[in-house]
This record gives structure tokens, sequence and C-alpha cells, in this order.
RNA sequence: GGGCCCGUGACUCAGCCUGGAUAGAGUGCCUGCCUUCUAAGCAGGAAGUCGGGAGUUCAAAUCUCCCCGGGCCCGCCA
């Protein structure tokens, strides 16, 4: 059961994904510069917004709520933030808006904040610019707190599962697309404070995994082309295998072959059971090697033949007990379990509403599994897994795996749950949310998130595994799977490198990071819902808008902190007087939005914006270099006040860049 | 038949949910800038009927309806 189609992710640096063992709840960790009293006020710890809102409601005298609703930063860069409140106002009073922002601004009755520099009315806006005593306690909070800019902690878990790749081939581009976007979804609700975990779903049964078994017995020899940097990775051979055995499978013999082999893994037989759960893990852990290499991390995996042993009939009775179930005694349903959906009102114009959960011949459809799971998701089941060690994953982490024996831990038993799914599958994704709103679990359902979306295609259509389109064509030219995209990425990135000054093991380093980084932000900055067709020569482009073009920021700025503490340079904040220029205040109005980007980012789940903000700061950081020195005689006295601004740069990017999991590198 | 998604300069995409100030980037093309903190960079230029039409509104890429083009879904498959 396969649910994922396509898409891969990127690796992230491991980052502190929550890491279950649980129980062992969160300890809220106070950072305790933050604390320390600062001698300048803390600009998140007033309501800036709640206080401009006040004082322009009393100039305008209209409601607070009207007053803040038309509070925004503005389009433009010609203010720090702005009103569009004349426009509203001018039509309950039929007149001139601008005239309205024009009384507004001078005001008699308008107390505009202390942190107010100017408000001034152009045409029928209303701009605000902040005093420079705004900036600079920004600036302090950004560079002092380590948690600056991360939401609250908040108590709900979010589940977050991707990529359910099968077990018998490598991930290819498609999946990547999905694990990367799984990935940063998890790592974008733990900036904004919510705890996420990552789960994968393996399908352990199943005609592929028969088929691999077989392949792995009577075609050993069928291999990717010894030249092939992966040709002895599991993952790769069970692939090439798989396709050799879906043309094979024409054969009857090989055909009956391969259905006792599945009757066998279905029902237990040993010793088939055991071999071929032993190769799916194997697989997966082949598998995860690529995942690793894009920084691509999971907290537990859980296995389809547990699902069924464990809580599929827990699920099912707790279905049919609701009485939303029905065993079909007539038509062509006839003796299967079925449950109605024609009065829910997505599936009204339907031609038969009506889902099948268990088939006829008493096995489990996969929309009858996934709902069982579902509901186990969010802890309404008795939860009777038991999990051992996978793997010791590269961030240190233990990766825990279903299994017959082992011990209980609280995975799961979430408040939401995000699957990570191709857009294709929005169907059977509905049916799960309306299955569990019908028998009565109307919170959980609207919580069922299906993170949709689109795949990975190919100029000549969408990948298949049993044609193996994944693979290196006649050309001869690399495949599309993961491993050969990043290895790929990686010979161009080393080409880059011009430095002379730079030792070989620093240029590995370096190249690993540039080619991770730009692959996982060419799949992460589109929206989910586009459609990416892949392209060697595009996906290895990395200038522009890339993701190292957002490492590179981010390494001048560390240098130039390096080469300031090599001159025994401190930031400081900046004096009263301190006149921010025009690149400094671009890049504290970016530092001010970056708190509610996430937010914002987190509560719609998408990644996307986030790639967008972190191209802003590159791209405004790479102004403020090139225009503002901040060392040396150039600087004219402000190098403290300009490390300030590159430190809380810095910080921006960094954070950004962990969210989209693109390696922060020291130097380039 | 019913439903979902995409359609923005030559190309690839943001912006649409929460309508407002000259529609933003990148690539490609044309011009400049490395004796100064990394030129994987910066500055500037040419390039757009926001698929089409109607409607709502003081204001529409953004909301509503219809249409066109492309993709996907509606199995006792997995």
């Amino acid at each position: 059961m396969k649910k994922s189609s396509a898409a891969t992710p990127p690796r992230t640096p491991a980052k502190k994904s929550s890491k279950k063992k649980t129980a062992k709840t969160s300890t809220v960790k106070s950072s305790p510069s933050a604390r320390k009293s600062s001698p300048v006020p803390q600009v998140h710890s007033i309501d800036w917004k709640a206080e401009l809102a006040a004082a322009l409601s009393s100039a305008a005298g209209v409601p607070v709520e009207q007053a803040a609703g038309s509070l925004m930063p503005p389009s433009t860069p010609v203010a720090d933030w702005c009103s569009n409140l004349a426009f509203s106002v001018a039509k309950e009073k039929k007149t001139n808006p601008a005239k309205l922002s024009a009384e507004w601004a001078s005001s008699p009755n308008a107390k505009w904040p202390s942190f107010i520099s100017k408000v001034e009315a152009v045409g029928p806006y209303l701009n605000f610019h902040f005093a420079s005593s705004f900036w600079t306690a920004l600036l302090s909070q950004a560079v002092s707190s380590p948690s600056w800019g991360k939401g609250e902690p908040k108590a709900a878990k979010v589940l977050v599962e991707f990529p359910s790749v099968n077990p018998n081939k490598p991930w290819h581009v498609g999946h990547l697309r999905n694990a990367l976007l799984g990935d940063s979804i998890a790592r974008l609700l733990g900036a904004s404070g919510r705890t996420a975990e990552r789960m994968d779903y393996i399908d352990d049964l199943g005609l592929q995994v028969a088929q691999s078994v077989w392949g792995k017995q009577k075609l050993a020899g069928v291999q990717p082309p010894a030249g092939s940097p992966f040709a002895t990775k599991l993952d790769h051979q069970l692939g090439w295998q798989y396709v050799e055995v879906a043309k094979k499978l024409a054969d009857p013999q090989v055909e009956e072959e391969v259905r006792s082999l599945l009757k066998q893994v279905e029902e237990g037989h040993e010793p088939i059971a055991s071999s071929a759960r032993a190769l799916v893990e194997s697989c997966v852990k082949a598998q995860y090697q690529t995942a690793f290499s894009f920084g691509i991390y999971h907290d537990a995996l859980i296995f389809e033949s547990d699902v069924i042993r464990t809580i599929f009939k827990e699920g099912l009775n707790k279905i049919i007990s609701s009485g939303m179930a029905v065993k079909e005694t007539e038509g062509k349903n006839a003796g299967c379990l079925v449950v109605r959906l024609a009065d829910q009102p997505e599936f009204a114009g339907m031609e038969n509403a009506d889902k099948i959960l268990v088939r006829s011949d008493g096995t489990a459809t996969y929309t009858g599994k996934d709902v069982a799971f579902q509901l186990w998701k969010f802890g309404l089941l008795q939860d009777k897994f038991v999990y051992s060690p996978f793997m010791v994953q590269p961030n240190g982490q233990t990766a825990y795996k279903s299994s017959r024996s082992g011990d209980p831990f609280p995975f799961a038993r979430a408040q939401a749950v995000v699957n990570v799914i191709g857009a294709e599958q929005a169907y059977p994704q509905k049916v799960i949310a309306a299955v569990m709103r019908k028998i009565g679990y109307k919170t959980q359902a609207a919580a069922c998130i299906h993170l949709a979306h689109e795949l990975v295609v190919l100029p000549e259509g969408r990948f298949s595994g049993r044609a193996g389109t994944w693979m290196s064509g006649e050309k001869g030219g690399p495949g599309f799977t993961a491993d050969e995209l990043l290895h790929e990425m990686k010979q161009l990135a080393i080409e880059k490198i011009t430095a002379e000054n730079y030792s070989a093991e620093e240029k590995q380093i370096i190249a690993n990071g540039v080619a991770v980084a730009s692959i996982r932000f060419w799949f992460l900055r589109p929206s989910a819902m586009q459609k990416i067709t892949f392209d060697y020569e595009k996906a290895l482009s990395f200038s522009g808008d890339s993701g190292p073009y957002i490492q590179y920021a981010y390494a001048r700025a560390g240098r130039i902190m390096e080469k300031a503490e090599e001159a025994g340079i401190a930031a400081k904040l900046p004096p009263a007087d301190y006149v921010f220029n025009e690149k400094e205040i671009a890049l504290l109005r970016l530092l001010l939005r970056w708190p509610s980007a996430v937010e914002h980012a987190a509560s719609k789940y998408q990644v996307h914006p986030i790639a967008d903000y972190a191209l802003d700061a590159a791209g405004k950081f790479n102004e403020f270099y090139t225009t503002t020195p901040v060392l040396g005689e150039k600087a004219g006295g402000h190098s403290s006040s300009r490390l300030m601004m590159v430190a809380a740069s810095r910080a921006l990017l960094g954070q950004s860049m962990d969210i989209l999991g693109l390696p922060r590198l020291e130097k380039m």
C-alpha cells in the first residue's frame, strides 16, 4: 500500500527532531539571555501592533478592530508599516481618503507610540516609520536570544507521515520531493513551537515484496551497470531486478512462483515470511542512506504487517460498532464491508459513493487499512504496538520500528495528522476524513491534513517503478534516482570551487553541502501544487534563486564575524544616535516580520513561503554587504554596530536555512 | 457525468486564502563593477493583454460565474 507517489526530499541537518522516547516531555527551554533585563525595550514583549492600532483608532475615531485590520507591511519599501484605513472610512463618510489620512497624520487626538518616529500621509495611505530605538531593541533580541523567532511552545503534537516509498527500489526524484516536503514541514512545525513527529509507513506485504523476494532468488545477476556508483546498493539492485521481474511475469510459470511466495508472505509462513521482512528492512535501510545524505530523518517506522496484525481489527470494529459500516448482502458489492458516503457533501455527485473497506474475500482494501491506521495516529485505538530500534541515524537519534517484540512507546496519539501524499490521492484521503467524521470523531476529522503535492515528471511523462523509467536511459546518462542526482550535483559543485587555499576535505564538505542545498531548494521553492518537470540542466544550476545563493550570504556573514573576532572587535548595540542606512532598514524589516512569517507558513502547512523569505533575506544581506563596509577604516567607526547587523542577519538566514534543510556552510 | 489542481515577460516560478501605492524574482539576452569584509556576488537595461469573457467593488492577478488549454481523480487494483 504505498501511498506517496513521488517526490523526495533533501537533507537537512537534523535539528532537534522530536525524538520520541517520550515522556520526557519537553522541557521548556527558557533562554537565559532573553530573560535577563536588557537596557533596551523588548520589541516582542510589547505588543507593538496593538499599541499602534490603539493609537490609530483614537486618531481616526474608529473601533480598534477596524484600525488593527487596516495595518500591514507596505507592498513597496516606502515605510516600515502602513494602514489603508482611509479607504474604508472614506467610503462610509463619502469623502476623500487622501484628505482623511492627512488629517489623521497630524491629528491632535493621536498619541502615537514612542517607537514611532514619523507618521506621514502618502495619498490615501498612512505610513509609519519606526524610531532607531525600536530597531535597536529588535537587534538586541535577535542576537542575544537563540530562540528568537521560534514560536511559543505548543502542547499539541503533529504527526507527519512521509514518504512511504515501496521497499523494492531506490528513491527517484519524485520520492525525493515528497520526503523533502515532509521533512521540511516537520522542521517548520518545530520552528513554530509545535511538536512534530516523523513517521514512515512501510509496506512489507503485497505483490512487490513477493516480486523482490523472487528477484533476489532468481535474478541475482541483474544489477545496475558496473560503472554506476550505486551498483552495490541494495535498493538499486532490487529496483533493477524488479523491472526484470515485471517483464518475466508474462511467463505463467514465473507468475505462479511469485504468487506462491506472496501467499507465504501474507500468511506468515516461515521461513519465507521472515526472510521477506528482513529483505524489506535491508532495502529500507539502503533507502535511508539516501535520506540521510539529504538530511532527512524519521522517528518511527510502522510496518503494514504490524498494522494488520495489531490494530486493524480493532479499528474496523470501531467503525462497525458505530453502525457506519455495513456488510452488503446483495448488489455488486455483495459480501463486502462498505461505508456509505453519499450523505457527505464532498461525495454528493458520485454515481456510487459506497466505499469498500473489506473485500468479499475478507481482505482489507487500501482505504480500509488507512482508516484504521489514521484512527491509531490520533490515539483512538488501544495502542498495542511495540517497537525496537531500527537504526541509529547520523543525527544521533534512533529511528524505531514497529515489531513483534520490543517496548511500547507513545508514538502517534497526535492532535493533528499530516499525510504528505501526492495530489492524485486526494479522493482516498477525503474518504478517511469522512469516515472519521461519520463515526463521530469530528475534531480529529478536521485535523486530518492531506499535504498534497504534484508530481515530478519527465518530459515524456510520469515515472514508473515497474517500467524502470527512473533508470539511466539508453543514452547512458545518469538516471533519475535521488542518489544519482546528488552524485551529479556534487561533481559540478566540486568543479565550481576555485579557491586555492581549501583542503581536499574542506572541498568535499562544501561540495556536498552545496549539492544538498541546491537540490533541496530546487524542490522546495515552488508551491507543492506546482508540477515539476525534471530536467538535469535546470536542476543542476546554482546561481540566482538557489540554495547556494542563500548559503553564500550566510558564509559571507560568517567571514565578517570571523575577521572581526581576529581583530578583536565585538558587536555592540548601536548608540542612540546611530542612523541605520537603507540596506540596514531593509534587513531589519525582514527581521521584524520573521516570527509571524514562520507561524503563518506553519499554520498553512506550506514550506515554500520560507524559501522565498530566505531568498529575500539573502538578497538584502548581499546588498548590505556590497554597500556597507563593516570592518576597517571605511566603516567610519561603525564596526561594532554593523557587526550587530551582521550577527542578526546571520541568525535570520540560519533559521530559515534550518527549516529548509540547507546546510550551514561557514566557507564556500 | 461529478470533483480537484495548474495556466503571470522567451523559459522556470512567487504573489491569490486576508482585494488597495509603479505585478515581484531567477534563468536567458544587453551594459557596467574584483589593488577594499569570498564576483556562487552587486548595479543598470530591454522584456508582461496576470489564459479569455462577464460580474461584484471607490479599487480585481487576487472575490463570483461562464468558457478555453493542460494534468489528475471518482476500482473488491495497489
